[in-house]
Order: structure tokens, then C-alpha cells, then sequence
DNA sequence: ATGAAAGCGCTAACAG
DNA sequence: CTGTTAGCGCTTTCAT
């Protein structure tokens, strides 16, 4: 098997007899070149199944139509549905998507930023750990050139690019759920304190629940994943302490709350009531079906992308873009 | 701003008064060259921040250090699974993902499986749309030296390097499982039947359900996502011919028969037993908990992974994966 | 309307 | 131990 039916420009250019970058101008439709020409080198083309090298057109044009995404963990509801919807957009504006996990470390996340710089990606969409104190690396990114969208997990401050849900809002609006529910004694867990999406639901949770209604008793805790909040509402619900509602911030937490449930032979919402913040997939399996305010990842996709597309063409280097949630009302208050 | 500081051989070179090969022995640590030389060069590249240019390797080598992973969508339990640890193996060795999703539609997968060309990927994962009936696509990047492996939705013949479930086995198991709990009247739900996966569990629970229990009564249907699992179920319970056990074939048609029975009312498993193939996310949420058999993305992830290793090293271009599994026992049956 | 040539950043064979 | 050179495949400027 002789190299000769590589597909390159030169190739296609010595078979026609013809110079290189004629090959390249007709193949692009340029107007110089003679109808004849292109037709000619275009049968070939296809005879020979040719595909410009991408990386020779990065390495010119020195920018990849790829687009990085770094996320604590794909296997989060979440995140998953984040990463589906963008690739979905991305895909329609031409890109492609390289994925990668951070495995909730800071280090894995600087590994995984420097790959991207490494495969010159056209821009990065991050949600951060909650570990990752050092942000410097990020504006390293960001000063050689390579726009950063942080979502979900985002910086506090202001000087990024950021998509994120109205978490203090969505905070507010559990809280107006529970008031109207009458329940008074509320068990609420919330993910890693680090996060500033944490600080901001429980702020909005239990500012509004003191405004609106002073009696209440709330007791907040924090769990690092699905299975400690599992623990903790098993300890709780056989204490003589039992909530009349837990509340869970995540998806994570609302899966650890269910089987907790379940397992002490408590039924929902008679011995006691259940609200989430959750996309929804969860919520509508049970019996009843739980109430929630929703969040999802799918909005926050496209959202994303299409601040994204304004990033690229503006040359924008700050701005804040927030996805409003609304409640949806099951059967578990 | 000067282009100055362009972090590439070539500056480093300059500034230092020395060659660009000797820059890129030193950073490679080759044994030719003078520890202080070696030295020198490290302390500036360091300083710069310089990273080689991915695209620049790539077109010398003509390789590159990504996997292309084309799935029918990413919002599915088993993909998405399957897609984490294959990211996380990946990681490992050295290679990133570039993930695509076909929307279970053959010309998209046909275009996905361009993408990969054009950015010269390592390999390709596929699992094939329901639609897929012409491979030559596939053979076609195959002969261009790119090598594909196949997981779950595998292709019928044996011509290639696939990874998938003991399917047949798994029908059978389920078989087993329902005859065991004495119950005679079956409704099993299964996905689309151009997928040897379906025809393969359907083949393996009825054979099995027939050969063992000859007098058994089953009636096996089609469905082609969760909604209309959902509404097939709710007609079935709502008819005269209620069956005493509903098996479903995957996690999709799980959870719209799920919601059938709540919106039917019906108990779980005094009116109805339930068991299913699954990752048991699902299975495990629910109270009782659903007994099913275990099928797990990550699994088929890692084997992929570990596979697709062999590949690379061996050359091989036949070969026939196959990865065990068993019942889970809950309450559903 | 076409071609020649330079160069993107890197590697590696060859030459000292 | 270090430098020179050619070339990966493509784009693009400048000639002609």
C-alpha cells in the first residue's frame, strides 16, 4: 500500500498537476479560481475522501473549534444534564466538547485546565470544586487568552464570566413552601460549605424563614455527599427530635434523605414532609411525588452556550447571567 | 503587548542564545545535554509558563491524545455511567474525551464520526443508534487507521472490537428470577427492537421463561421511551388482563412504568412485582426497593478502557468482550 | 486565474 | 554536547 492516496492538498494537487494552494482556494470556493478548476479538484476531493488536518489548521489559525468542560463529577444529575445540553448547542454552532472531571480536587482541576490550555481549546465552562481556594490559575487562562465561563459552582466575585441559578432566590422560595406547608420544625441539609451556591440557598432559606415566620425551628447541617446525608436523617428521625420537614439542597442529598426514609418505615408526607431543590427526574418517580424547586442543568446548558457565543464575538471579560426557578408542587409537604 | 513573551521553543531558544532542538532536548530531559544547560532552559520555561503546543505534536506525530466517545444520548443512565469512568480510566492514561451525542439519529452519528476524523482521535467508542443499519462509515475510518470499538449497541457480526453486556444471559437471569417468585403472568417491556440488545434479553427471557416454565404466560412489547412505557403500562393495569409481574428491559422503561403504577395506584408488590435491568440508581431509591439485574455502565467504562489498552499495543481488529452480571434482590417481586 | 514561498511550533535525522 | 535542516498539512501574502 503506497502513500500516495493520503488524503492532503499536496496529494490532490501533484495527481491534477497543479499548485497547492490552487487545491486549497477551490476547495474553500474562492473567487479567483476557474469554475473548471474547482470542479476538478472538488471530484477528486471526494474520490479521495479528503478531510483538512485539523491540527494544520489549529496550528495556523492557532484556535480549536473545541470547547473544554471541567465539572466536579459527571455523575451528578446536574452536571450530566449541563454537559448534554451544551453539547447539543455546541454542536449546532460547530464545536465540540472535551470533557473532563476534577474528582472534587483542586489539583485533578489544575491538571485538567492545563489540558485544556494544552489542546488550545476556543474556551473553558468550569464548575469549580469545593476545594479550589486558588483561582489563580484560572486567570492565568483567562490573561493568555482563553475565555473562562464559570456555572453553577462560581467565584464570589465579580471580576469573571459566570451563568448561575438565583440560589439565594431559590432559597427564598423553599422557604415560602414551608411556611405555607404550616410545618414548623425543619431539618435542612446543605452540600460543601466552601461553595458559595451553599452559602447563598441557606442564606435565602433561613433569612426568609426567620422574616416571614420568627417561631420557626430550623436546624441546618452539612453532609459531604448522598450516603452521610442518608446517616444523619436515620439519626434524626429516631431521635425525639423528628422534623416535621427535611429539606434537601441537592439532588445528591435528596436521593441519601429518600432511602433514609424508607428504611425508618416513615411514610411521606403523613409522618413527614420533603422539599428539594432538584431538576425534577427523582421528585416525579416517587409516590407521592415530591415538591421541588426546580434547577436544571439543561437551561443552564444553554444558557451557557449562548453567553458563550456573545463572549467569542464581543470580546466580553465580565458578566453575570442568572436562570430564575420556580417552584413545582408535589405531594411531599 | 509584545509577542514576546509567546511561551514556544523558539523564544526560549532566543533568549537563552541557544537552538530550539537543544530547548527541546532539554525540556525532554535527553541525556545529550549539559545538566546546565538543562538547567537554564527549565528555569526559563518554567518562568514563561510554557506548555508545547498540543496541535504542533499532533501534526508531527499525526496522533493525538483524545478519544472520541459517540453515544445515542448522553441523558441515559447506562451512557452516562458508562461515560464517567471510561473519563476517569482515560485520565489515567493520558487521554482526554471528546464526547458526542448522535440524538439516536444515524446521519448525526455518521457526522459525529467525521468530527473524530478531522481531529485525528486516538480511537472511537460507539454504541450505535437504534437506526444504524449501514456500517460502512465505520468500516471506512477503520481502514483509515483509526481503530473503533464497539460497546452495548454492538453490531451484529463479529468483525469488530466490541464490549458489551452477556445480554442473552441477562434475559435469562431475569427469566429465572420471575419464575422463582411464582408468578405466571408477565408483561415485559423492551426498547427498539433493531438492537441486537433487545432482540438479545428478549431472546434469553422467553426461551428461558418457555423452556423452564412451559405454561407461563407472557406477552413481550416494544416502546420507545419512557413516556410511552408509561402509557402502555397504565393501559395494561387499568384492563382486564392485569399481569402479576412487569419486567422491563432498561432503566428508561423502568421508570415510566414506575410512574404507571403510582398514577395507577397500584402497590408494589402485593398488586403488581416489578423487576428490571438496571444500574440500580432507580431500583434502590424506590420502597421496596426493585429487585433487578445489575448492568453497569461503569463496569463496561473501565473494560473498555482496559480493552481498548490492548488495542493499541496488539493491533488487534477482532475481538468480543463480554462482561457478567447478576441479580440484585429487593422487595418488587 | 494560478503559483511560489513563508511560516504556524514542534520533532528527529544528520552533522559536527 | 549542540546546531542545522527538513518537514508534518495547511493558510495566506505576494507575485505573475
Amino acid at each position: 500500500m503506497h502513500m500516495r492516496n493520503k488524503a492532503t492538498l499536496k496529494n490532490i494537487a501533484n495527481q491534477l498537476g497543479i499548485s497547492i494552494s490552487t487545491v486549497s482556494r477551490a476547495l474553500k470556493d474562492h473567487p479567483d479560481i476557474a469554475t473548471s478548476t474547482k470542479k476538478k479538484v472538488r471530484e477528486l476531493a471526494d474520490l479521495m475522501d479528503f478531510e483538512p488536518n485539523a491540527f494544520a489548521v489549529y496550528l495556523r489559525t492557532n484556535q480549536s473549534k473545541v470547547i473544554g468542560v471541567i465539572v466536579p463529577e459527571l455523575s451528578n444529575f446536574f452536571y450530566h444534564s449541563f454537559v448534554t445540553s451544551v453539547e447539543e448547542e455546541a454542536r449546532k454552532m460547530g464545536y465540540s466538547l472535551i470533557i473532563l472531571q476534577s474528582a472534587n480536587d483542586p489539583v485533578v482541576e489544575e491538571a485538567n485546565l492545563k489540558l485544556c490550555k494544552l489542546n488550545r481549546v476556543a474556551g473553558i465552562f468550569v464548575a469549580l470544586t469545593p476545594e479550589t481556594k486558588d483561582l489563580s490559575p484560572f486567570d492565568r487562562i483567562n490573561a493568555s487568552g482563553i475565555p473562562i465561563l464559570f456555572f453553577d459552582k462560581v467565584p464570589d466575585d465579580n471580576e469573571y464570566i459566570k451563568v448561575c441559578i438565583a440560589d439565594r432566590e431559590v432559597g427564598k422560595i423553599a422557604a415560602r413552601a414551608i411556611i405555607e406547608s404550616k410545618r414548623k420544625k425543619v431539618f435542612a441539609l446543605f452540600g460543601n460549605a466552601n461553595l458559595s451556591i451553599t452559602r447563598k440557598r441557606k442564606q435565602g432559606l433561613v433569612d426568609e424563614l426567620k422574616t416571614l415566620s420568627p417561631f420557626i425551628d430550623i436546624t441546618t447541617l452539612t453532609v459531604n455527599n448522598s450516603h452521610d446525608a442518608k446517616k444523619v436523617t436515620i439519626d434524626m428521625l429516631k431521635s425525639n427530635q423528628r422534623a416535621e420537614v427535611i429539606f434537601c439542597m441537592s439532588d445528591e442529598i435528596l436521593t441519601g434523605v429518600i432511602m433514609a426514609i424508607h428504611q425508618s418505615g416513615f411514610v411521606i408526607p403523613s409522618d413527614v414532609g420533603l422539599l428539594a431543590i432538584s431538576n425534577g427526574f427523582v421528585p416525579k418517580l416517587m409516590n407521592p411525588e415530591i415538591t421541588y424547586i426546580e434547577t436544571s442543568g439543561d437551561q443552564l446548558g444553554r444558557r451557557a452556550m449562548k453567553t458563550f457565543g456573545e463572549v467569542l464575538e464581543k470580546g466580553i471579560t465580565k458578566k453575570l447571567d442568572i436562570i430564575e426557578s420556580r417552584l413545582i408542587k408535589g405531594g411531599s409537604l
